[in-house]
DNA sequence: CTACCGGATTTTTTT
DNA sequence: AATCCGGTAG
């Protein structure tokens, strides 16, 4: 039986997949939760499910695919289009389907059709300037916090005026005013932060029901993928684009749920079935991934989680070799016994890209990196962004912005005098005063000649400088790269780089590839524009960059990691305070949720998995002393085999008191303990200070107090002391 | 207007 | 440790 387009071969779609699988691909109408542990192969259920609805109830057009990230649309696309269907099937992130939607219906949304997304660098800016814009003292009110009060806010789909009228008490009454200080500035700019998309396009979903029925007449079918790492404002998009015909396929796991910190809301997928009725709801609980030593290790640590909907996976891959934890002096260390293994491995023959290395914070690639490059090993690092960050590329990305969107004055300022032509503060005020004097923006006073006349001495280099935008302006319509390459040597940012070198890197170079992947954009999107490539870039995620290729080794962050495999999988600096993450200054970390995330870089590995911790840990130029992480315990330990890359120091990451007075396994996170005053406790964490070690108690009371164990007269009790 | 100095700040994770 | 910011000197 073929499919009712003739191209695609139902019977193929079907092959080979167990009851819920099968299940999962052919329910067509109504509300489905695919419930699908790690490795259970849901991409598989996905692509199959996505084919076979355009194949059987709708056109490809009419369905619509969200990913979490661009890559993993890509290679969606990629396998739906190998499986016989056309490539008009919608397959996006929120965010791009958000800033597409917005492009298109601008009108509606009360947005400029040239809008611009803010990343966040812009969105730090902006906020810096609003918190000045409320004449607030910018040492009492860091950008950081801010950005987090207004960032959910927007999830929750607060406007300004929203936000300000359930505002109470003093500090919320201030983020208020800068919330709308912050919002004013980024509508002067035409700028549209990252929320903004969610939000607009919730608001605009809600309140503009003739383009709801549009939409939904468009996107007949809908799967959103990665359902557990939603939040609000994308729960919001979901429903009213599937209101009326509810064919909605939501897949995700709730154990891998780690972006509630950026206000993902796990509710939303433990909620599936109340919030729809008669919802199917499919698990796929066997494991297709990994072997069952890591699936065990994995399982067990993910089991210690209490807020947990209970689920088991299975496998009937083979038991593999035993998961090992690796106890390393130091950071450097770390990454020389990595290299090592590594290197030992490609010598036998295994090719450096089934290698990943995973950590809890970025920070950490560098000993990695170090290690790998002097041991020649191939290797790449999942941070686009940071490409982008570089100053040149922001220097040339600003030029592309003023061209796109001259409103953007941000932008504008950073280009005025880069490369230096002798405009700075003074004439750069005077064009201030003249744009708040007149009402007009920074880009038109620079553009007017009779402004520019008042300017005296600076006049004739903003005069040049005007000129400059205006030939580069024209070039908008056309090619990306061809915008790029003349404002690169228009400006005079070339010949102010030609020559220029730092730590190991050729700035002009990095253009060069900036160049480089405009002209794949304009190779693959022949009807797109600059303003299309700039907004593609602006939405890139850091391991959108990564190259299946390459032939390298892959590092990246735990949470980057979410939904790739790797053959030979390394987590590093697996220590408390790091994994779990924790900084005094927040509140409690959510132990839970950072659970997740080491169990989510376990299950990525498919036959070899090494979970290492190191003792002294260099960060912001001071040595730490660590202890190897509490999620250790919660694995099998006869499972795991312990190895220690310096035999001199076998007690490892449990060498807490270098005084003598304690003995080294007795004092970690867990362990019960006896205080004169207080009574019994538990210890909640250590961390090493200097020479000397704190041990955070919490006690019956609730009360918490911190201890510096080599002075303390706390008293350990064993397990079976306690009544 | 630029160049340089010293102090503050940084790094949690990201679309 | 490295970078960024603001202030001051030239």
């Amino acid at each position: 039986m073929a499919g009712v387009r003739g191209e695609i071969d139902t019977e193929a779609l079907l092959a080979e997949l167990t009851e819920p699988q099968r299940q999962a691909v052919t329910h067509t109408d109504g509300p489905l939760l695919v419930l699908a542990g790690a490795g259970s192969g849901k991409t598989r259920v996905i692509t199959r499910r996505a084919a076979y609805l355009a194949s059987e109830v709708a056109r490809p057009r009419e369905v619509l695919a969200i990913t979490f990230t661009n890559k993993a649309a890509d290679e969606m696309r990629n396998r739906i289009v190998g499986l016989g269907v056309g490539r008009d099937m919608t397959v996006c992130t929120f965010h791009s389907l958000c800033a597409r939607l917005l492009r298109i219906h601008h009108e509606r949304a009360g947005l400029a059709p040239n809008f611009t997304i803010f990343d966040q660098d812009d969105r730090r800016n902006v906020v810096k300037q609003a918190v000045r814009a409320c004449e607030l003292d910018p040492k009492n009110w860091p950008a950081g916090p801010i950005e987090g009060r207004i960032s959910n806010a927007k999830n929750e789909m607060l406007t300004p005026e929203a936000f300000a009228e359930q505002a109470s008490g003093y500090y919320d009454g201030v983020i208020a005013r800068i919330y709308t200080a912050y919002q004013q500035i980024l509508a002067e700019q035409q700028g549209v932060d990252f929320d903004d998309l969610l939000m607009r396009m919730a608001l605009l979903l809600a309140e503009d029901d003739q383009l709801r029925d549009r939409l939904e007449d468009r996107y007949r079918y809908v799967l959103i993928d990665e359902y557990q790492d939603t939040n609000d404002a994308q729960y919001n998009i979901t429903h009213l684009l599937t209101e009326r015909r509810r064919n909605l396929c939501a897949t995700g796991d709730p154990d891998q749920s780690i972006y509630g910190w950026r206000g993902a809301n796990i509710g939303n997928i433990l909620r599936f079935e109340q919030d729809h009725e008669n919802a199917v709801v499919v698990r796929l609980e066997q494991n297709y991934r990994s072997t069952k030593r890591i699936l065990a290790a994995a399982s067990s640590l993910i089991a210690a989680n209490i807020h947990r909907k209970e689920k088991t996976l299975w496998t009937e891959n083979a038991e593999g070799r035993r998961v090992r934890q690796v106890d390393c002096p130091d950071g450097e260390g770390e990454g020389q016994f990595i290299a090592g293994e590594i290197a030992k491995a490609i010598a036998d023959g295994r090719p450096p890209s089934d290698v990943a290395v995973f950590y809890r914070i970025n920070a950490l690639s560098l000993d990695i990196e170090l290690a790998l490059r002097r041991a020649g090993i191939a290797y790449q690092v999942a941070r686009g962004q940071a490409f982008y960050g570089r100053k040149e590329i922001k220097d040339l990305l600003a030029y592309v912005r003023v061209l796109v969107n001259p409103a953007e004055t941000t932008s504008l300022r950073r280009i005025i005098n880069t490369p230096p032509r002798s405009i700075g503060k003074t004439t750069l005020g005077k064009l201030d005063a003249e744009a708040a004097r007149s009402g007009r923006s920074l880009y038109d006073v620079v553009m007017d000649s009779a402004a520019r006349e008042a300017l005296g001495r600076g006049s004739d280099k903003v005069g040049r400088f005007a000129e400059l935008l205006r030939t580069l302006q024209p070039l908008v319509v056309g090619p990306a790269a061809k915008a790029l390459t003349e404002a690169f040597s228009q400006s005079g940012l070339r010949a102010s780089l030609v020559g220029e070198e730092r730590a190991d890197e050729v700035p002009l170079e990095n253009v060069e590839n900036l160049i480089a992947e405009a002209e794949k954009y304009d190779r693959q999107q022949p009807e797109g524009s600059v303003i299309g490539w700039l907004e593609e870039t602006s939405l890139l995620s850091d391991v959108d960059s990564i190259d299946d290729t390459a032939g390298a080794v892959t590092l990246m962050t735990l949470h980057a990691a979410k939904g790739l495999e790797f053959p030979v999988v390394y987590i590093i600096g697996v220590e408390e305070g790091l994994l779990p993450f924790r900084r005094e200054a927040d509140g409690p970390a959510d132990v839970e949720e950072e659970r997740r995330l080491c169990f989510v870089g376990m299950t990525r590995a498919k036959e070899e998995l090494t979970l290492c911790h190191a003792r002294y840990r260099v960060r912001h130029g001071q040595t730490l002393r660590n202890v190897r992480s509490e999620f250790l315990r919660d694995l099998p330990s006869d499972e795991i085999e312990r190895c220690d890359d310096d035999p001199d120091a076998s007690d490892g990451g449990f060498a807490v008191a270098e005084r003598g007075t304690r003995g080294p396994e007795d004092w970690l996170p867990g362990v019960f303990v006896l205080h004169d005053e207080y009574g019994i406790g538990v210890i909640r964490s250590i961390r090493s200070w200097g020479a000397l070690n704190h041990a955070t108690v919490a006690f019956e009371d609730g009360e918490e107090h911190s201890f510096i164990l080599e002075y303390s007269d706390l008293t350990r009790l064993e397990p079976d002391e306690i009544g």
